[in-house]
DNA sequence: CAGGTTTTTTACCATTTGGTAAAGTTACGA
DNA sequence: TCGTAACTTTACCAAATGGTAAAAAACCTG
């Protein structure tokens, strides 16, 4: 066991990423209790104890990696600004999400799954990393309402209905693919449809 | 084992039922792989090889699941009325899926897990059911549009982001109740929400 | 390059899990 | 009410799975 409260070596390092970037894909298709850890090691070329060398179990694993969701996720909130323009901030916003959800399907669907099925390991982390950005950013937005500069309408399920529909195209992609085959212009046509809802929506 | 093609008898189709209730719920939260049929069975009151008896195998519960939500699940697709109002049919179809994602949340989350793993078992269905009926909306709607009824947009990206508001609230249910504490008014104000929201975009 | 430390590999193990065999029990039509 | 078919229960089993022990190999540092 590595002793408590050491810097991790190279290996150590590179070894517990190139896990986590296993684990990912397969968490994110096949759910925690869908995955094993010997599809784990296959995926990254190790053996199974040798996981467990580099986490203490594979709930340390899926742990870890909900962790450094959280914060990658997160930002793109954090990266409105309150004095600038209302309706680019916004729009700029959904852009980033619509980024993130063609750049990381896999943390996208890694997210829906341990949401969907109740955040059994993540309710902690949403009570106390996520709302209180969600509740500032609510904040932010009624105080754009109240300028004037947004249409008037209920901040939280604004927020939830940017949310809901970024995230389809990376959580649904399966659907999405079989009943709009054509591959190529289909970022681009989902980039354009949801700018343009969301403009009409926001629009004061 | 039952003869085949034999009309099942009272208590078939009552425990058969039982079972599918319980593996409902099951499924819904803790994906396929995730639920056992010690668990199944012991939902339902009954003994693990009680449950092969009616259904040979832990796959053909969760297949025949999914084929009856599947029906379900796209009657509101049915029901919009081609001759209709363009708009109060579309609004009207917005509010059967809110409704349908208020009454039969586990559904919802059934279907959510399966298209966000691949849809492993899922996808013939989708390319045989759910695409031609998808398609002949797409029609509707576009004549719809053509006629000026409706403002100008890609028909699929719309319907893509109805199903993504709508099903948002009972496939992300456990963040909502996070972040939006006050559970009374929730559905009222959700149901406000996504009506004002599809009215701005949609009128023409 | 020697010697200890870190990392990897092989061989296991206990539990869980989907499923079966077969005996026992209940329901139901003649 | 009797006999048979439908249903339930008990006792299992083989494979899969999360995890451990400990030897072997690789790595690093003085």
């Amino acid at each position: 066991m590595t002793s408590p409260a050491r810097k991790p070596s190279r290996i150590q390092t590179e070894n517990r990423q190139r896990i986590r970037d296993a684990a990912l894909g397969l968490f994110a298709t096949y759910g925690f209790r869908g995955t094993t850890l010997d599809q784990i090691a296959e995926a990254c070329g190790m053996h199974k104890p040798n996981l467990i060398y580099y986490f203490e179990s594979k709930e340390a694993i899926h742990i870890d990696l909900l962790n450094m969701l959280m914060e990658e996720w997160l930002s793109p909130l954090n990266a409105m600004d309150p004095d600038g323009e209302p309706l680019e901030e916004m729009l700029g916003y959904i852009r980033r999400k619509m980024e993130m959800s063609r750049l990381y399907p896999r943390e996208s669907r890694l997210f829906a799954n341990e949401i969907v099925q109740g955040a059994p390991r993540m309710l902690p982390h949403l009570e106390s990393t996520l709302k209180p950005l969600f509740n500032r950013q609510i904040g932010i937005i009624t105080r754009w309402m109240d300028a004037g500069k947004l249409a008037r309408m209920h901040p939280a399920h604004l927020i939830f209905s940017i949310w809901a529909v970024t995230q389809h195209y990376a959580d649904f992609e399966a659907q999405i693919a079989v009943l709009l085959p054509g591959d190529d212009k289909r970022a681009r046509g989902a980039d354009e449809f949801v700018e343009m809802m969301f403009r009409k929506v926001l629009a004061p």
